[in-house]
RNA sequence: UCCUCGAUAGCUCAGCGGUAGAGCAUCCGGCUGUUAACCGGAGGGUCGUAGGUUCGAAUCCUACUCGGGGAGCCA
């Protein structure tokens, strides 16, 4: 028996035989040498089978296997200049585990339909397992900058009762004899832990009914959405600069090797620290009029004039306290300005959009029940999140960041479908 | 919902009024350093569906179905 180790881990074991455990990605053979390409989840390796040197009955073996089949490999480290990775493996035997027949996904190109309704063989390309382990590792990044920052994590509701920001088309379905819809943002319930805890985080799935297709769009995507109590509009800006450049940077030093695998241009995202520009709502409508778009003070931004304020700038760029009438009910009015509410939308680089939308909310009990009305919600829904500024209510900040488009962007991804390991879009739910 | 583009071999596409094509994949043969290997051969098709125009339709027209991209809305 030989020691099991991973591609990974390759280069400890130079001149010993090892096993390997994974899948045949591709093969090439000439004659009386065959190069199996060997995935094992991990990186993939060549290994090397030569007639003379295996003998007939393994070389036969090799021979049969078909992309895809799972097998065992057992062979000798070699490091070999001529090889990727570095390192290449004298083939000593191999066990087919599980066969594999006509594969459909080859390495030739493919459509993206095709694609799509092959997801789950799709993710077994190494650049869609870099893209992967990339979102693994901006989860990770955010959750343990915040959980250094002393947050805790609180996980909402999918489930709830109605809308928190009522604008959105929601996925209603039946609770038993009562009507419910899934989440499409855990921020009210993030309010009320705030309260509890101080500083939370909450990590998960949300769904948008909307009947958008766009790269920029999924109808169930995660947001990250942290809620702290005591601070303000700037303190909430500022901690998002901070959190948004470690992510960044975070995986830049953690994903080097995947985000050479996809081929991505890394010196646009080292540029990526913290401070990031910023702009009023009322500078961005005054630039864009230079510029020549058709817009005026209280006309929302569209994309193409997201697209023309963040090109300006070589990092995200806030864009910050936007007409109060644009905005959720629950948005802090600038106390100078009433007209405006303490909010930031922050947008990426290179045509990415909005990643972020925060705000400081709305702590005074009259002020919220005067939105109530104004919004027609209704108090039996919504009774608890007044009873937040009825009991203790203190100024308080949140925001939600929208994970799949940050990894798109730091990917540098044409669609955020590929940064999702099985996105749900509209007209496709499958598989 | 609207605008726009598309549907031909398992996959990616060409063909745009006159006998259905290529590359890859598959199968067979060749090759001791290949990198989406290469070379030779073979099999593989209700041209999305239904109508219409025409001597003749994959090709032109209409409707429908399915999908891509974008707008709106949003992260």
């Amino acid at each position: 028996m030989y020691p099991v180790t991973t591609i990974q881990e390759i280069g400890q074991f130079v001149g010993q035989t090892v096993t390997l455990r994974g899948w045949l990605y591709n093969k090439r053979s000439s004659g009386k040498i065959q190069f199996l390409q060997v995935r094992d989840g991990t990186g993939v390796i060549q290994c090397v089978a030569v007639k003379n040197e295996v003998g007939d009955e393994i070389f036969e073996k090799c021979s049969k296997l078909t992309q895809e089949t799972s097998l065992v490999v057992h062979g000798t480290v070699r490091a070999d200049e001529r090889a990727a990775g570095g390192y290449e493996v004298t083939l000593v035997d191999v066990e087919p585990v599980g066969g594999s027949v006509d594969y459909p996904i080859t390495l030739k190109e493919h459509g993206v339909d095709f694609l799509l309704d092959h997801r789950h063989l799709w993710i077994r390309t190494p650049r869609q397992r870099a893209i992967l382990k990339i979102r693994a590792e901006v989860q990770r990044a955010m959750a343990e900058f915040l959980d250094a920052e002393g947050f805790t994590r609180v996980d909402p509701p999918v489930l709830t009762p109605s809308s928190a920001e009522g604008t959105t088309e929601l996925f209603h379905i039946k609770y038993f004899d009562e009507d419910a819809y899934l989440t499409q943002s855990g921020q009210m319930y993030m309010e009320a832990a705030a309260m509890a805890l101080g500083k939370v985080y909450s990590m998960g799935p949300t769904f948008r009914a909307e009947r958008s297709k766009t790269r920029r769009h999924l109808i169930e995507f995660w947001m990250i959405e942290p809620e702290m109590a005591y601070f303000t509009h700037e303190d909430n800006v500022a901690l998002q600069e901070r959190f948004v450049s470690h992510v960044v940077q975070h995986t830049l030093k953690h994903c080097s090797r995947e985000l050479e695998t996809i081929g991505r241009d890394v010196s646009k995202l080292e540029r990526v620290t913290a401070p990031f520009p910023r702009m009023t709502y009322d500078e961005a409508v005054e630039w864009l009029q230079k510029q020549g778009h058709d817009i005026q003070w209280g006309d929302d931004f569209g994309a193409p004039h997201e697209t023309a304020l963040a090109e300006q700038f070589d990092r995200p760029v806030f864009i910050e306290r936007y007409p109060t009438a644009l905005k959720a009910f629950y948005m802090q009015p600038d106390p100078a300005r009433p007209e405006v509410v303490l909010c930031a939308d922050l947008l990426a680089p290179e045509g990415y959009g909005e990643i972020i939308g925060g705000s400081e909310r709305i702590h005074d009990y009259d002020l919220m029940k005067q939105r109530f009305e104004e919004h027609h919600l209704p108090e039996a829904s919504y009774g608890w999140y007044l009873d937040l500024r009825k009991y203790g209510s203190v100024p308080h900040s949140g925001f939600g960041i929208g994970l799949e488009r940050t990894v798109a962007w730091i990917c540098g991804l044409e669609h955020v479908r590929e940064a999702n390991p099985f996105p749900r879009m509209l007209y496709r739910l499958y598989p």
